[in-house]
DNA sequence: AGCCTAAGTTGATCGCTGTCGATATGGAGC
DNA sequence: GCTCCATATCGACAGCGATCAACTTAGGCT
């Protein structure tokens, strides 16, 4: 995967000042790439935001009703959303009740602001 | 595509207090989703991160040795982050200079805000 | 003209992702 | 025990996405 360097820029005229190189976000770059990756999608990313709204834990049973998918690939997406580290979720009894972990979010966000 | 309506709930004891319906966001999350999916590889958060630090217009010659992938790929990548409105490109002759378009960044933060 | 060089496009490959139906898990209640 | 019910997992499928080598496009230069 090494890249031709073809950075000989012969004649002279170069394009543009060099760059700054970000090697320091590169592990950084890894990880905030992943929770948007979470967030790229429609159906996640408002699963978010009722989680966030409600600021409590809400039942999955309450999520399913509210998109056009079927319960499965809801459980997919919640899936997800837990892997990248967004929610959390808990079981009482027969149901099982999502809330968010805001860290996640908030990392992207000061990247963004 | 329709949801089965298991919504009866026969017995009794409600899982839950019932949740917002968010219709309203319907429109914006695909928007914003389709923001976040372009910022959900590692290599275009770098390419974002270094245009939004240099804050002008960055030639690619300068971009694509900072990046351990051929020259195609990173011009698939930057053509991903224009399709989403994150950035736009002008020629200056050979060169391709790249810069951001701060908008859909913004809406993005917003929303995590 | 002819060559070089930067950037974009094409075509192919391969892995990931969203979706479903079907099935499994596991608690509640009879 | 057995039966329902809520959630998770599995298997399969279609589509998308990241990547490369190869080629094309188009501007500069001699």
């Amino acid at each position: 995967m090494e890249l031709t360097p073809k950075t000989k820029r012969p004649k002279g005229e170069p394009c543009c000042e060099p760059v700054v190189y970000p090697d320091v976000e590169r592990e950084q770059a890894v990880r905030l790439a992943m929770v948007a990756k979470a967030i790229g999608d429609p159906i996640r990313l408002q699963l978010l935001d009722v989680l966030r709204k409600h600021a409590g834990k809400v039942c999955v049973c309450e999520l399913v009703p509210l998109f056009d998918v079927s319960q499965p690939t809801l459980s997919h997406h919640l899936k997800k959303l837990r892997d990248a580290g967004l929610v959390d979720s808990e079981r009482q009894g027969l149901w099982a009740y999502y809330y968010v972990l805001p860290e996640a979010l908030a990392e992207l966000g000061a990247w963004l602001a």
